[in-house]
RNA sequence: GCCCCCAUCGUCCAGUGGCCGAGGACGCCGCCCUUUCAAGGCGGUAACACGGGUUCGAAUCCCGUUGGGGGUGCCA
């Protein structure tokens, strides 16, 4: 295998074409790990030639979403958009050495010959190819250039993951490489890349399987024509190739950017851990020896092996992704549980979390600026922490406390206080009782009989046998009345940190809306 | 149509000729724990697509069938 001394030079080279595809993320990551396990270069590559349908915003999107998942480039982003003076060169030659081929066949043209003659192939039929039509200009003058295939024998893709796989010349048409804009097309553009890149190893997904004896064609299309790799050095023999199975919906359909939620994004900005995505990303189509399925990346670069790499088609699991991101919260230290969070409990309604940066995108904590109380959040962090699987889900566990008015769930409220008879009963017995606990000590630093969980909880032990209940049947009017939800964090601990004040307004609010006038 | 890839529980994986009357994880169901909800513990549900070979022996090797997927663009 070629190299330049350093070890493999891997690529990764997404087309910016929409929000980075989770697909494509585990190109990426295997590509990274194949690099970082062996001294390697990873190369990021922006393969924008389609003016059309690329945008700058796009691009910028990959290179964040590859640093946000702990994938900084080793070098690049290269951009095709700005290599077109390199495609033209290699255009050239390969016509020179009649590699290539003028044709003025529009789409309807070839379409209307191929129903004359009864074939039912789409793919081209190869009518230009003996008439001898002359290139018109470097900006292609309205003829596009096509590559002329053998018509015999065969081209073998050597593929690390899937083993020899044989094509057929015949079954392959002479595809266009250059448009009639005169603009290089997908195959010219990627092979001269990684030849002058030096590429080594081409890890990609397996819908470009059925494309790479055409780049292999061209590839030694190039050589046989005398191309010198841009860093000069003799010409390279063919890259090891690696086709990665395809990342599937439950329908067993290639994920769709359209319908199926693709965007790494969007998991980023919902509260995803990178660690844990890049930990589920690994388990899909790969799986270490021992059979363990929670790795640190260490862990991962030293075990992964190209070659382990499965056969079929993933299906992208959001629930199990989901789940091993609780697993990922719930092992972070308290403190750095709280760091984590800071995107979704520090900034202000209406304003992106965390000011300028640019992520999270789209979150926003449901609380006024300002109102947020570190102290406050500190103490509840550790009951949030074992019940959330993904950050986004903190704010709505804790916005009781920061709200002036706790957000009421209206099924909720309807389902435990409103059908509930006894539950003016309880609350009230609940403002009783709770009133009469110590003022001032809602700090949580007080002693004595003071507003503290242990009395809490005893306190409403008692108001519970005092009405018949169950300590889980009483708490529940109380709770909603206190935070507007059925569930949440445990209840004792957040009166605590509520405070008596709080406390008894909501339950005088509460009250009031059960239509019991307050003070008895 | 043609070319190519693939095939173990619903899902993701383990399994590379005997250790498999198939193992783990997610999901689901039940029980326990329990101030709600989670978490946690225990138990359960559930698969080698089918048919031929090869072999003393096949989930594992070969062939075929069926099924699924990808490609077949002047997209990448």
């Amino acid at each position: 295998m070629p190299t330049t001394g350093g070890g493999p030079r891997v690529r990764f080279a997404p087309s910016p074409t929409g929000y980075f595809h989770v697909g494509s993320a585990r190109a990426a990551l295997f590509n990274w790990l194949v690099a970082r396990q062996s001294g390697g270069t990873f190369v990021l590559r922006i393969e924008d030639t389609d003016a059309e349908r690329n945008r700058e915003e796009w691009a910028e999107g990959i290179v964040s979403a590859l640093h946000w998942l702990g994938m900084d480039a080793d070098e690049g982003p290269y951009r095709q958009s700005a290599r077109s003076a390199r495609y033209a060169e290699a255009v050239d030659l390969l016509w020179s050495a009649g590699a290539l081929y003028a044709c003025d066949c529009t789409r309807d043209d070839i379409d209307a010959r191929n129903r004359a003659a009864g074939i039912a192939t789409p793919g081209y039929d190869g009518f230009c190819r003996a008439r001898g039509l002359e290139r018109v200009g470097p900006d292609g003058g309205g003829r596009a250039l096509r590559f002329a295939m053998p018509h015999e024998g065969t081209t073998t893709v050597a593929d690390v993951i899937r083993g020899d796989v044989v094509f057929p010349h015949g079954a392959m048409d002479d595809f266009v490489v250059v448009k009639s804009s005169g603009a290089p097309l997908f195959v010219l553009a990627n092979v001269v890349d990684d030849v002058d890149m030096a590429i080594t190893h081409v890890i990609r997904g397996e819908d470009l399987l059925p494309t790479t004896p055409r780049g292999i064609l061209v590839w030694q299309a190039l050589g046989a024509a005398g191309w010198v790799p841009e860093r000069g050095g003799a010409y390279p023999g063919l890259p090891v190739f690696a086709h990665l199975p395809l990342l599937v919906n439950e329908q067993r359909k290639k994920l769709s950017k359209r319908r199926d939620p693709v965007a790494v994004e969007d998991y980023r900005d919902k509260g995803y851990l990178p660690e844990a995505f890049v930990n589920y990303l690994a388990l899909l189509g790969w799986s270490p020896h021992d059979g363990r399925e929670v790795f640190t990346v260490d862990e991962l670069v030293e075990w992964f092996r190209l070659e382990d790499v499965n056969h079929a088609p993933a299906f992208f699991d959001v629930a199990k992704l989901t789940h091993m991101n609780g697993e990922y919260i719930r092992a972070l230290p308290v403190g750095e549980f709280i760091e984590r969070c800071r995107p979704w409990t520090s900034g202000g309604a209406g304003s992106p979390a965390g000011g300028a940066a640019p992520w999270p995108s789209r979150t926003t904590a449901p609380w006024p600026a300002g109102s947020f109380d570190e102290g406050a959040f500190a103490r509840m962090a550790p009951l949030v922490q074992e019940r959330v699987a993904t950050l986004g889900e903190v704010p709505a566990m804790v916005d009781f406390l920061f709200l002036d008015e706790p957000v009421v769930d209206e099924g909720d409220w309807a389902r435990v206080v409103g059908k509930d008879e006894g539950a003016a009963q309880i609350l009230e017995a609940a403002r009783a009782a709770y009133g009469a606990l110590g003022a001032g000590l809602g700090d949580g630093t007080g002693s004595g009989a003071g507003f503290d969980p242990e009395t809490l909880h005893r306190v409403t032990q008692e108001l519970a046998e005092s009405v018949g209940r169950t300590l889980a049947k009483t708490q529940g009017p109380i709770r909603v009345a206190l935070t507007g939800r059925r569930v949440g964090p445990p209840l004792f601990e957040s009166m605590a940190v509520l405070g008596r004040d709080r406390v008894l307004a909501r339950l005088d609010a509460a009250l009031r809306r059960l239509g019991v006038p307050p003070g008895t």
